[in-house]
DNA sequence: ACTGAAACACACTTGTG
DNA sequence: CACAAGTGTGTTTCAGT
């Protein structure tokens, strides 16, 4: 599972296109089509890429509203029971344990700011949670591909 | 730039798999593989979708520590001028200007702790910056594709 | 072990109705 | 939007380094 340049170089390409061909991605790291594609599926193998996405605008679907809640939970609580708690809740995309004062940070998404006060009502009324900390987003400053995966490291 | 549920149903085939050939989703959506190729290329027009990537598991290209990063400026700071402050340290993934007590909430990503330092300290270098306040991650437990996305509305 | 080249099958793309 | 033709790409096989 270890790689090289090579496999680093591939993933740059395929994140910034995803839907870039074999043969162009060959061209521009110097290998032809039929090797990009076995080190590519070896890549999906060993879970190095894990999938494929269209990048979409959230707000082009309706999704205009986003906010970062910290949440507070019971003293016993596990990330196991947090997950469980915020994971059946459509409008979370994303949620992490994180060190200080709250439990988790969860990122909402949301039609609008009802929408937004609907489903923060509902996280509220889990049984773990205690308190819940929300900052609405007002602007996205940057969001890179890399959000959810990574490019080569320096 | 009113989209209808074939387009909705397109796209959130496109979330799930980015590389699905138009056939493929033609046979899910009901549809022929031009038609979907068709809308697909509007959806690209009207930056609906403005692009695909691959999904990377960062742990695997060596980047195994994240965090979130409340950041505090001086008064009259723009979100221009933040963007400017941050957008050029690569560790920086996402960035919101948020409402609440900090100015901007940013997503850092690192190869270890000593990196997330190193990148700390020279964000706090910046001019504009006053303070920050770290959320080192200890476990993502969602991390949904449509995190830098989204898929139907309810 | 990994690569490049050729062959085949499949997907994309365009035009037409 | 479906259909059908032509083009280009994905995928496999094989031989070479």
């Amino acid at each position: 599972m270890r790689l090289d340049d090579l496999d680093r170089r591939i993933v740059a390409q395929l994140l910034e296109n995803g839907r870039a061909s074999y043969a162009q991605i060959g061209d521009r790291v110097g290998l032809s089509a039929p090797a990009v594609k076995r080190r590519v599926d070896r890549l999906r193998a060993e879970r190095v890429i894990t999938g494929f996405a269209a990048v979409v605008d959230p707000a082009a679907l309706g999704w205009t509203t986003e906010a970062f809640i910290e949440v507070f939970c019971t003293g016993a609580t596990s990330p196991e029971d947090i997950y469980d708690s915020v994971h059946k809740h459509p409008e979370v995309v994303a949620a992490y344990t994180i060190s200080g004062d709250a439990s988790a940070l969860v990122h909402v998404r949301a039609q609008d700011i009802q929408h937004l006060e609907q489903a923060l009502e509902r996280l509220r009324r889990e049984p773990n949670i205690t308190a819940t900390k929300t900052a609405i987003v007002l602007s996205r400053l940057i969001g890179r591909p890399t959000d959810t995966g990574a490019t080569t490291p320096a």
